[in-house]
DNA sequence: TCCCTTGCGGACAGATCTTGTCCGCAAGGC
DNA sequence: GCCTTGCGGACAAGATCTGTCCGCAAGGGA
């Protein structure tokens, strides 16, 4: 790559994301960091503001505002543009199958003549199928939640909780987060007092209330690990706790993907286990899994989930070992 | 004005206005015609479709930028590309993450103005989270598998196999197709002489052969379902079949999202369902959700199976009835 | 307080690139 | 036919760029 190509990917770099090292900035571009600060200092002499803070978190960052030429997509870029639009067709956003296809036709059509053919293989070629059962969310609610988001904008809407029927709510909203097709505002509730998690899909008659808030520093080191600790520490109506007789380590690897779940490690070879959730019958799966890992004993359990699982332990025993 | 800053003014000179003739342009940057074709020659090579026309009314333009409208996206179109770029930097696709944020930040600056504060507010504000354990992909395999999905050109790959190790396969190549964050190729394996799933986290050193091949038709009404019915139907070391007492419907709702299992209808009130797996303990979650639903029969069972199954029913009980 | 990390910039040598000036060619309009 | 325009090869002088040194300043953590 020659000098003014890179300049212009540098410029893509530093504008698709917040903060970069120059290291980082070296790396991609394939040069090293005496050159890096080299561009970094022509771009500032073409005027575009690019700051550079010392110190263990520092690095460069691009202060929005100003307009940058039109930046073309490298081959990657054009890839994942074909990979998110034929993904986002498979599922999680109402009505997006259509969307997607159509915009994807849409900017086939503006791309250089390079790329183009890659988008048209990958966009011909691949297909998203779509996950029965995953709760659509609407386009609509989603760009208005991201847009109050972004502008620190109060939001109400109708959410229908899990138990009772929908409550209105008036929050100010964080960030929007997607986990496993699922899309859930992570927002503070001033009523409440606390941050609370929406689920997307719950969320109904959503508009802004017009009113600015001033963001409130959340308690953890970002919305995804917030989300994330929410639900791995989340209590619901129906718990168990177990004592598995396998190290925390290999519990911990049974779960991978899921979220829902607290290991311990108690010493080398077990562990307790925390579950908690809606249903017995949601419990159901994590504990079978831990089942089928080892002995456990049961720490605490809610009686019907006790109930639940023995019954269903009971079934599972008289079908299979009497067959 | 050194060579890179000049680029960038060339870039706005042409965004500003329809046509400039060669002599107009290096009056504009003070050089020399011949620098001029030159720089127009690097915008070229930076993929800037800068069309030139000889004759009397020729010059340079740009065919893409501000000029004319080059996006004509409706909304859902544009959140759909949000969407999807932001999905895509949630998983599956190694460096996707990057490439899907520049990419976007890209998109925004071309799209018309008035849905650049949609496209930018759900970039700033929605953010995926990557599921840890879901095998990545390279962009660039499956940039090659789509390419010759297209030109239905052969493909050869080592495919590390389930057991065995790696192996070189030449196949003919049909589609590609996401489903819960993995990628699979559907293609005709002529050494086999049948149609084959590939994981494609599990293909490396993927090359085209550059021998064309005649498609053949697939035995499934699209790939889609060949897909689902391959995973439903494959038959592997294990399986269960159960007769419930419950209608098919609500069995199948048990198991939305999970593609493994037949369930076929018996009466209105019990039907039959089919699952295999490589191993006793992936049954495991399906047989202990049918066990929720209520009673069953247990039909055939690979004595492995049954015997795993029964254990963990049996230490269900234990641990939970006698609690 | 010390130490590490980060950005910043000077100096220098060698390789690379750029520029201007030739030149001829092709294509379009008068 | 002639002019204008874009296109591109060749070449030499000169500028520029890069990598590798070096030391300095500033911020954050132990």
């Amino acid at each position: 790559m020659d000098m003014p190509g890179r300049l212009l990917r540098l410029l893509s770099l530093l504008q698709s994301r917040r903060e970069w090292s120059g290291r980082e900035l070296a790396d991609r571009l394939g040069v090293t960091e005496r050159t890096v600060r080299r561009d970094v200092d022509r771009l500032r002499s073409l005027d575009y503001p690019v700051t550079g803070t010392t110190g263990t978190a520092g690095g460069y960052r691009l202060v929005s505002g100003t307009n940058l030429p039109p930046l073309q997509l490298d081959d990657d870029e054009a890839i994942a543009v074909a990979l998110g639009l034929v993904g986002a067709a498979g599922g999680g956003v109402s009505g997006m199958a259509d969307s997607s296809m159509s915009a994807l036709a849409k900017l086939e059509q503006v791309m250089p003549a390079r790329l183009r053919p890659q988008l048209a293989a990958v966009s011909s070629s691949a297909e998203a199928i779509p996950r029965p059962g995953v709760p659509q969310v609407s386009p609509g609610v989603l760009a208005v939640l991201a847009r109050c988001c972004r502008n620190h904008e109060i939001v109400a809407f109708d959410y229908r909780g899990r138990a009772r029927g929908a409550t209105r709510r008036r929050v100010e909203p964080h960030q929007l987060l997607t986990l496993a097709w699922r899309w859930y505002l992570l927002a503070f509730d001033p009523g409440r007092d606390d941050w609370r998690i929406f689920r997307v899909d719950r969320i109904s008659d959503v508009a802004s209330a017009l009113h600015r808030f001033t963001p409130r520093t959340l308690p953890a080191a970002d919305a995804a690990s917030y989300l994330v600790e929410s639900f791995v520490s989340a209590q619901y109506r129906h718990s168990v706790h177990l004592t598995v007789q396998a190290p925390a380590a290999t519990v911990s690897a049974t779960f991978e993907g899921v979220v829902r779940g607290i290991v311990e490690p108690v010493d080398e070879s077990s562990c307790v286990v925390r579950f908690s959730a809606d249903t017995p019958a949601m419990l159901l799966t994590q504990v079978a899994a831990i089942a089928a890992l080892g002995p456990f004993v049961v720490d605490h359990a809610t009686p019907e989930t006790a109930a639940f699982i023995g019954g269903v332990g009971a079934r599972l025993t008289q079908a299979f070992v009497t067959q």
